[in-house]
DNA sequence: TTGAAAGCGGTACCAG
DNA sequence: CTGGTACCGCTTTCAA
């Protein structure tokens, strides 16, 4: 099962077997046709390992996400993985849940990989781990973490403007009570939805608290229940993402609370759950097809030109109006 | 940023420093420190394909699924992957979107990584498929997909049992029309539980029909669409599994369809969005859990035993009942 | 404890 | 067109 049995058995070198196995230019058909004869014979698979140790290539690329349970880190993995097979390249995913120590250890096993490239979705991001990245000449894309550098591409969205814009519409329909949920990783995109949420709506004339549980749909509904065990009551409910925001129309269902009547809800990312829910999810659309087509344009650069310059890209979240958000129930 | 840069910087040879990065046996602990710092220094990580190359093991096992947005397989994928790196093991996996072609260029891949164990978790198994695997001599268990046959492990679900409670137990609410909503997948588990539906349902004196779409949400509510306006009002409908059932839901909700009271619905696998969706769904439970459990006992044997025997595992669902069924509305 | 050297399974360049 | 062969980067005896 190795290149040279099959050159042994089909009478020809080693050289010749590879440059069938790779479709190399000039082959004689007859010896070309011995030799897959062969290959089928024994079910011969070239071994990768030794195929990138040698042509010091990769044609695979990383990617590391903090939650693949969240839609919304699979739709951008999905993104990628369907260019990437148009173009001939694999795509290896890795799963963080969140946890610093394990995107360290994936970082690295990516990095001994030599993966051609490296996408980074998490929002445990480190300066440390970046720099470690930076080093290792590995080109990496970095969604939401930290300030572009090197070869070191870097993708943001607007939170700002998206919870502004959630809260501003609530405060409008008369909303006076808020409560954001969000989960516990304390970094990065996270917690910048948090803080603009507590910016934001000291604003106004209001009430406000917070609550946290792991990201999920067990822990929206953990934290929704948290939240109003605590005995507050808000009339709207501002979720980190639409995944958490399902778990907490959950709990609100199962305390007698009505969506949108008694109590407003929005999500965040426009995951396609978010439509299927009930009630439909108010939220802000995050664009993960296009995400994913720009972290394969940075990682695997076009044919013909050399390689574009380290950029930023930021991308404005777009408002998305359903059912699950109305006016303020009256005043008791 | 070689073992051998990092020999030569640190005055050893590649030997000691291959001896230091796999904690090996004796190495005086001072050239150790001189060999780590040079590491930390040059940023070295080894390399992993030469590394495999050269060791002739593994330590990563491959998993193919048929659709990982489908939470089923997801959640297979993750018990794997929980066990696997309490043991230092790796998982690399590939999606086929149920397309043939896909799982054969995906276990092609899986054979040339030359992983240590091979999980393949898919519905479009094929016999000749199933032959190039046992051949590469991979250890593997094959999710539903056919006979177990020499070192290829397999588990298969006793689907029937799950699709008859389900029919039985609406037929006693007093249901007469049914309709069946699966994917197109034709084969393995997916025709399984649609022909176990026909052969159940012709057992009464019943009005059925089926339809299919892409699984998903999208594929369930599509398929829902399909079915009911073709005029055929059905008062039951089996899903084929919960995902595509979520989908269901909102396409009855958009027609003003009440479930259960208009129309009782069920799923199959019980994951958590089961539970989570309005109404919650009827459904029969499917222990992924185990079955990573099992999966990955069969690839990595435990370091006492040798290895056991190829061995099939058959596992029977249990019925779960929530809100989404009820009895049959008064006929008219 | 440490070094030297023989592979592991391919790729690719250089001759023929 | 095809063969010979020097690596790719690391593991692993075998000696020292």
């Amino acid at each position: 099962m190795s290149l040279e049995e099959v050159a042994r058995r089909a009478g020809v070198s080693t050289a010749t077997v590879s440059r069938v196995m790779n479709n190399k230019t000039v082959v004689k058909s007859a010896t070309r046709n011995r030799v897959l004869r062969v290959v089928t014979e024994l079910n011969y698979h070239p071994n990768l390992h030794a195929r990138t140790l040698a042509g010091g290539r990769s044609r695979t690329l990383g990617m590391i996400l903090s939650n693949m349970e969240n839609p919304f880190f699979l739709d951008i993995y999905r993104a990628v993985e369907a260019l990437a097979h148009t173009r001939g390249y694999e795509v290896v995913v890795a799963n963080t849940d969140y946890r610093r120590e394990q995107l360290l250890a994936s970082l690295r096993m990516m990095i001994g990989r030599r993966v051609a490239g490296l996408a980074v979705v998490v929002s445990e991001m480190d300066p440390s781990f970046l720099n470690e990245v930076n080093e290792s000449k590995t080109p990496a894309v970095f969604y939401d973490a930290g300030a572009a550098c090197q070869s070191v591409h870097n993708i943001r969205i607007n939170y700002r403007l998206g919870i502004e814009r959630m809260v501003d519409y609530l405060h409008d329909l008369g909303h006076h009570k808020f409560a954001f949920i969000g989960h516990h990783s304390a970094l990065g995109p996270m917690s910048e939805r948090e803080v603009t949420f507590v910016e934001t709506v000291k604003r106004f004339d209001t009430e406000w608290r917070t609550a946290a549980d792991e990201d999920g749909l067990e822990g929206g509904r953990q934290a929704a229940r948290s939240l109003l065990q605590s005995g507050f009551q808000p009339t709207a409910i501002i979720c980190v993402n639409d995944f958490m925001a399902v778990g907490v129309l959950r709990e609100l269902r199962d305390r007698g609370l009505r969506v949108p009547q008694d109590v407003s809800v929005t999500g965040f990312d426009n995951i396609k759950l978010s439509e299927f829910c009930y009630p439909a999810l108010t939220t802000v659309h995050i664009p993960r097809e296009r995400i994913g087509r720009h972290v394969f344009a940075m990682l695997v650069p076009e044919e013909a030109k050399p390689k574009p310059p380290a950029q930023e890209m930021i991308i404005d979240p777009e408002f998305v109006l359903r059912a699950s958000t109305g006016p303020a129930p009256a005043r008791e």
